[in-house]
DNA sequence: AACAATAATGAAAAGTTTTTCATTTTTCTT
DNA sequence: AAGAAAAATGAAAAACTTTTCATTATTGTT
């Protein structure tokens, strides 16, 4: 995971971006609220931890910033403050979650892995493997951000495959939900397509996902 | 709002539908975890409220019902316990958020609305004037439930539109957004698209949605 | 091991979409 | 009202996707 840390006091900036170091996930530090913005249009986070406190632009300004201009990433909001007024006036600022001051890591990391996972379920990306689909602009990257590019019923097929990973899928069945119409047996299109989709992702990936399961169908190995 | 409270303690159901109902929201109260899911399968909510513990089916094992399931609906879990454990288990097991009892209508209220528009914000309909864009088959229906044929790089320039309705966009914006790469002015694909998706538009529905701002771009009207 | 059925494959054909181009139309400025 | 700039258009070219076809390879059965 990448994580963007906005928070100014550096000591705990740091001491955050060490245990996601330790845990495998990478994170950047950002001291106000300025750099924070200019990291969040440049470069790609899976999350952005907000203090609430800042310099030049507070957490709050920014988690307005993010959500008029529609940037797609969920904000934990980090604060020093209590009460409710405050917790109120967070989520209802577009934050999508918020951790008050001192905190464990036990507990962010939980945080940040739920907001992760809602975000994913809610915007539409289907992970499988190290792949990520995006349901919407339909486009499947790796994790190491190498584009896969996809034709529409190559996408529509992974797309059917995944939900049913694991799952043996007769051609009538992959037929029927990929192109739609009733399955004649004297086209080929279905295997071809396999074939296509096989060599795209073993290209990007070095692995074999799609078993044949002779006379039967098609399956996605379940990881 | 259409809110769903699972909770046994009768008393605190009661309170929170009384106050729902004042604040113009309809709820309904399931007293046990099996009546929750029945409710789930064959009724529409928008929120559910799941206390933690729970007769018969505790909150916990409502919550992950619901995601195996994929029913499609936010959740909250109410909790009287209070430690790190307990919600690192709730946030990881699913629920969109948590309250610890006891809190505050306020919260509460502040925590659904938080967590009803995030699930809103993310749907994947598009409305505009009487057409449906579904952004993950990419299909576009009227009302009228005929289907209008839009080639990719119109529906993404339709989409863009939309979400920009009012709005005037300078080929430029269109450009980058739409197709993605720096705008070079010796092409004319961006006014062709327009008018193809002009024509289409305009067959389905008779009306003519784009306007022209001569030296500026397009703008979608806003309805 | 031989066969019949099923699946995989490369390459070509058919079908669509995207882009370009040349020309016409519209809009703004003077 | 005329001229220049901007936008719209139809049709053709280019690019890409989807499907078919003929052939080869694999699998299961006898």
């Amino acid at each position: 995971m990448n994580i963007l840390i906005a928070e100014d006091e550096k000591q705990i900036a740091e001491s955050l971006k060490k245990h996601f170091l330790e845990e495998g996930h990478k994170a950047l530090i950002a001291l106000d609220g300025e750099e924070t913005l200019k990291f969040l249009f440049e470069l790609q986070f899976d999350v952005v931890l907000l203090d609430w406190m800042m310099p030049k632009l507070s957490g709050i300004d920014v988690c307005k910033y993010i959500n008029e201009k529609e940037i797609n990433i969920p904000i934990i909001l980090l604060t020093a403050l209590t009460g409710i007024k405050n917790k109120v006036e967070a989520l209802n600022l577009g934050a999508d979650d918020y951790i008050t001051k001192p905190f464990s890591f036990e507990e962010l990391m939980a945080r940040i892995n739920a907001v992760v996972r809602r975000y994913r379920k809610t915007t539409d990306i289907l992970i499988y493997d190290n792949l990520e689909l995006n349901l919407i602009t339909r486009k499947v990257e790796s994790f190491s951000y190498e584009e896969i590019r996809l034709t529409e019923k190559e996408f529509d097929l992974f797309k059917f495959l995944i939900l049913n990973k694991g799952v043996i899928l007769s051609k009538d069945e992959l037929w029927k939900k990929v192109w739609g119409r009733a399955y004649s047996p004297q086209t080929n299109v279905c295997e071809a397509t396999i074939k296509n989709l096989r060599k795209k992702l073993e290209d990007a990936t070095g692995k074999k996902f799609i078993k044949t399961i002779y006379g039967e169908g098609y399956t996605l190995i379940a990881d």
